[in-house]
DNA sequence: ACTCTACATCGACAACTGTCGATGCAGCGA
DNA sequence: TCGCTGCATCGACAGTTGTCGATGTAGAGT
């Protein structure tokens, strides 16, 4: 793996490297229909709202959620290749990359 | 995926969520039979012997390498089922734990 | 015993990170 | 227009992280 492809990786695995990011990412995967607006992640998480959406801020920028904007509330939901993309990079052993990883 | 799992899995992909460490791996995996002691790291990754040591400290208190003392040479290598462990966790959408994680 | 090499640890430092309260902004309803 | 709610951003702060040079330690060879 090349310097530049792995700072690229690297930052999708720090997005993972916080408990608060993963719960957070495992909340709206299991959440009905795929998604959830920020109010419905910020109790179970024990956080504040500002530190919510920080945390979805960091996600969004490793491309592993998106949000949309729906009315008063932000709908974010998983997007689909982007945690296959990273096991399957695991599964590889680190080596090389199949097809695009979804950078940012 | 509770809070507790959450913390232990986070260890592991913060171990990964840095580029010299993830060409680390990739260069341990790569190399013949699978092991490679430190001096073989160093020049490769561009970093000072005692940052390559860390990172190495790092990645075995996650429970991704082991180190074995042969000789003069420390010879690391991948910990089999580590990453594939991780890889199953993305891929089942970090829901729950199938087996154990091999945390640490 | 001495020295050399390979690796780990220490001490220090700048940079980054997680967290929160306060504030700003956008959309909705009265 | 006014106020309310949901979310983002700001400013600040303590804690962590990546990095290096200097130093310690362990094994091998002379």
């Amino acid at each position: 793996m090349d310097a530049d492809r792995a700072t690229g990786v690297a930052l999708q695995f720090k997005a993972l490297g916080d408990p608060g990011r993963l719960r957070l990412l495992s909340l709206i995967a299991a959440h009905e229909s795929g998604q959830a607006c920020v109010c419905d992640l910020t109790e179970p998480l024990g956080l504040s709202q500002p530190t919510v959406s920080h945390h979805l801020k960091v996600l969004r920028e490793a491309g592993l959620v998106a949000g949309e904007r729906r009315g008063t509330w932000v709908y974010y939901r998983l997007i689909p290749g982007a945690l296959t993309a990273l096991a399957a990079t695991l599964n590889a052993g680190l080596s090389s990359p199949h097809g695009s990883t979804v950078p940012a």
